[in-house]
DNA sequence: GGTTATTTCTGAATAAAATTCTGACAAGCG
DNA sequence: CGCTTGTCAGAATTTTATTCAGAAATAACC
């Protein structure tokens, strides 16, 4: 399916992306267009899976996610990174990203908790007891300055 | 201002993370509630900061967002991390994270762009620029399996 | 160039939803 | 008890989403 996207996608996706829950109306409003219209692009950017979703930003400490993590995970000798790895690191709740890396290491996770003694928790009843995971390097983020997806709007 | 949450919360949390555009009378219906009621919740963890937001999940690639890295960044010596070193980082549209991290390293940031080259252009003309920046070190993503804020229901 | 498709748009109609408001109900507290 | 506070349901009203027919624009092709 074609994905090539003009200008009009690229203000309806900015402006979603700064406020998923804005209105059809009020989108169409900021771009002189008929709501019908913007709502037929809307569809169409979900259809080809442009928008992945629309998801709702928790101020984490609210919610007892006082640390964040970075873990670089290095699996054991004669074992390549398997995708079982990956699925079972991925299943943890508190995994919130898994991602193959390039190098020594094989993957790179951000994790939350409530705080360090869960973290450690997490690593020995969890962590620990995926197969071929052969050892950890933590980065405990102290303070977080930017979080957030950001439209870089491609030249036309 | 209180920001308690009791289970009604954290199911529309739950639900409103999982599908930011969930229309207030379908959350409504899944929770058994009237329509106002909802929405008097949903307003008041607005206002309580409790959700910071609502954002488009894009996929990056259909944005010319192929390459996604992660680079470690150390300041020099007998600089300590200043919050104006932070801002310039954060100020880089493709950077899309920014923490300051424990250890030698000074922060942790995210960044996207659509290839290496241009993640090496950024690196030369964008972060090099940065005062007090010593050194870098660079982590390619090969693969993403995992990359979603998820809610982990505080037991109660 | 002229003729077809195809896509994208507007504008109106209708169905659905958001929002507001009033009052009921319950818990906490002096 | 009486008062306050918070939460809720239900109805009324405003606003929005959605659908549709047809016009305008765009692309494709001979």
């Amino acid at each position: 399916m074609d994905v090539s996207l003009d200008n009009t996608d690229l203000q309806i996706l900015e402006r979603m992306q700064a406020n998923a829950r804005i209105s059809n109306a009020d989108l169409a409003r900021e771009l002189n267009m008929a709501p019908s219209a913007v709502l037929e692009r809307v569809k169409k950017l979900e259809q080809k899976k442009v928008i992945q979703g629309y998801t709702t930003q928790i101020n984490p400490a609210t919610i007892q996610q006082k640390l964040l993590a970075f873990i670089f995970i290095r699996s054991s000798e004669g074992f390549t990174c398997s995708s079982n790895t990956a699925q079972a690191l991925a299943a943890i709740p508190e995994v919130q990203e898994v991602h193959h890396i390039a190098g020594e290491d094989c993957y790179l996770i951000k994790v939350r908790t409530t705080d360090s003694s869960s973290l450690m928790a997490l690593m020995r009843n969890q962590l620990q007891k995926i197969p071929n995971i052969a050892s950890t390097k933590t980065t405990i983020v102290l303070e977080t300055v930017k979080e957030q997806q950001q439209l870089v709007i491609p030249k036309i």
